[in-house]
DNA sequence: TGCACGATGAAC
DNA sequence: TTCATCGTGCAC
C-alpha cells in the first residue's frame, strides 16, 4: 500500500485536512487489517486556535500536538470515548486534524460515523497516543483507486466555547457521502 | 488532594 | 434534553 510520507503532514493544516478526504486509514490488529475511508475531518490549526486543545499550552495531555507531524494523536473524550487526530505542521506548531467518520472499506464492524465510533470500530485507543503514522501497522495510505469529489466546508462540531474560532468553517467532508456523521 | 469539565454517543 | 464516566489541569 502506497503510504502517505512524512512531507503531506508538513504542511498548511487546512491542506493537510481537505487533502486527508479520500484517503484511507489503515490499522493491522493481529495481522487483520482494518481499513477506512476517510470522509469527515476538522482542521485544529494551533495553539493560537482557542477551540484547539494546545491552546492550553505544553501540557502532559498535548505534548504529542506538539511533537512532529505525521503521528497520532489519541485521547480520551467524556471519560467514554476515544478521539483520533493527526499531528500537522513542524514541531511545536500543535496543530492537528481530527478524523471525524470513515467508510467502510475492509474489516470494519459497527458503525463508523463519529469521531468515538471511528476509534471503536477501527480499534483505535489511546495507547496508540503518539504512534508513528509511518509505521508497519498503523498509518494512512493511498486509496487503491481515486474518486472525485466535492468538499462542503462547516463551523467544527462541539467548540461554542471557542468563541470567534467556533464560526471558522473548519470541519470539511465529503459532499453526499452517507457516512458522514451529521449534515 | 479535590473538583470542574469536556473536539461524544445513546437513551429518554 | 440528560447522562455515563474518567483523565487532565488547575485551584486550594
Amino acid at each position: 500500500m502506497n503510504k502517505l510520507p512524512r512531507p503531506f503532514y508538513d504542511r498548511d493544516t487546512v491542506v493537510v485536512a481537505q487533502e486527508l478526504l479520500g484517503k484511507w486509514l489503515v490499522h493491522d490488529v493481529a495481522g487483520v487489517p482494518h481499513i477506512g475511508k476517510i470522509v469527515e475531518v476538522e482542521a485544529y490549526l494551533g495553539a493560537h486556535d482557542l477551540a484547539a486543545h494546545s491552546a492550553k499550552g505544553l501540557t502532559e495531555r498535548t505534548k504529542t500536538m506538539f511533537g512532529p507531524p505525521g503521528h497520532a494523536y489519541v485521547y480520551l473524550i467524556y471519560g467514554v470515548h476515544h478521539c483520533m487526530n493527526v499531528v500537522t505542521e513542524r514541531e511545536g506548531h500543535a496543530a492537528a486534524v481530527l478524523l471525524r467518520a470513515v467508510a467502510p472499506v475492509k474489516n470494519l464492524a459497527g458503525r463508523t460515523q463519529g469521531p468515538g465510533l471511528l476509534c471503536r470500530a477501527m480499534n483505535i485507543d489511546r495507547r496508540l497516543n503518539g504512534h508513528d503514522l509511518l509505521s508497519g501497522n498503523f498509518f494512512i495510505a493511498e486509496p487503491e483507486a481515486a474518486e472525485i469529489f466535492s468538499i462542503v466546508k462547516r463551523p467544527r462540531i462541539g467548540v461554542d466555547y471557542a468563541k470567534h474560532w467556533a464560526k471558522r468553517r473548519l470541519r470539511f467532508y465529503i459532499k453526499g457521502d452517507q457516512f458522514v456523521s451529521r449534515f
